[in-house]
DNA sequence: CATATCACATACCGATCAGTAGCGGATACT
DNA sequence: AGTATCCGCTACTGATCGGTATGTGATATG
């Protein structure tokens, strides 16, 4: 804890950022009001401004803790590339993880937020570059695995991985009746097409192909 | 004219969807208020509020306007399949349509705001199945004169094509820096990439290609 | 245990919001 | 041209906004 901090402070600032998460995800950045985050977290306006300069900032804050926690499970699931290269053969049909709807809608929010102020979309630029760089690893170890080599750039990949999943999330939020499932499972063909695609059998598997016959 | 309309009253509406559309692309729709849109368009808000009961209801009267000459346009383009038909092979990369940035934006907060509001999502879900309908009819078109049929569903072909288009969007709109063309291509190539995949070669085409020989 | 600092609550500011009522110039029909 | 109706503007209310100033209980330190 840094000096002249008390333990109070954390606890009030995740307060906080708990229920803005919640509050933008039901409304809408631009239509939740600062007394309705604070209502919520159980606090007044005094413990928001003692925290933060305005509603941006508080913005930034969430949107930092949350790339963190991403970050994180990115890293917790980067060893377990096994399922991702049985999809990049096209042979998982599993249902992917369930797109968690909070943070779908706030990091669109966030995205439409970003776009109308330069300086907050150079911020969110550099994570997703970040994001796709280990996005592509991921990507080009699993191919590596059923015996592929990408034919373009691992990050195009990557960004044409994000694009679709991206798309299809929205498409899934807001066609609820539609059935969740069938809409993974057309988002899962659609990026074990493109890896497929852009992809084509190295040279040492074909060797071992070779070895086999 | 209906009987005791008279003709002022379309053209301030739509003044009033002009300067709405403009204000919910730069600022978002929670973010506007009904004066701000007043002003823009040069008006008061006795016009707005003799016009429409609420923002929601100008909200979906611009998206109707939208939806409509979209599909105008899209009918429009739908004889010119040809071009389709080439990117279908992958020959065509041009640049697509550059995204209307505009409209991109409206469109994204309207998604947001209908997932909020289950009956307005319902009335996107049923309109994006006709967009989808005739989207699938021009894919399933453009495949067949280059002698391909499509593997899957032609509305499923759709719903992945829509969500690249719309992811790809996003990131072209977020990362302003990234060369627009670069974006674009990769969006086409991804489209492309998925069209392919999932269609094959026609008996007819390869009856032809037969003959050919 | 005393005291200084911290961290949040209360109260309040000016500005702006959504929505309403009535007025008066513009428009359309006879 | 006269007249009824339309329709946007002015002026207003009550509520809520973001942000600030000040008060007070909790906490860490000596």
């Amino acid at each position: 804890m840094p000096r002249g901090i008390t333990k109070r402070r954390p606890v009030t600032v995740g307060a906080l950022l708990d229920a803005a998460m919640e509050l933008f995800a039901e409304q809408g950045y631009g239509a939740t009001s600062i007394p309705e985050i604070c209502a919520r977290a159980g606090l007044t306006k005094g413990a928001f401004y003692s925290n933060f300069p305005n509603k941006d900032a508080l913005f930034l804050a969430l949107l930092d803790r949350s790339w963190q926690r991403r970050a994180e499970w990115l890293r917790r699931v980067m060893p377990a590339g096994e399922a991702a290269a049985r999809l990049a053969d096209g042979e998982d049909r599993r249902p992917a993880l369930a797109v968690d709807r909070q943070w779908t809608l706030v990091s669109m929010e966030f995205s439409l937020h970003a776009i109308r102020r330069p300086a907050v979309a150079a911020l969110l630029v550099s994570h997703e570059v970040r994001v796709r760089a280990e996005l592509a690893a991921l990507i080009a170890e699993a191919l590596e695995r059923s015996g592929r080599v990408p034919t373009v750039p691992a990050v195009d990949l990557a960004r044409m991985v994000v694009a679709v999943t991206e798309g299809a999330d929205i498409q899934a939020l807001t066609d609820a009746a539609a059935d969740a499932v069938v809409q993974a499972d057309l988002s899962q063909r659609a990026v074990a097409a493109l890896l497929r695609h852009f992809s084509r059998r190295s040279a040492q598997a074909n060797e071992s192909a070779h070895e086999q016959r």
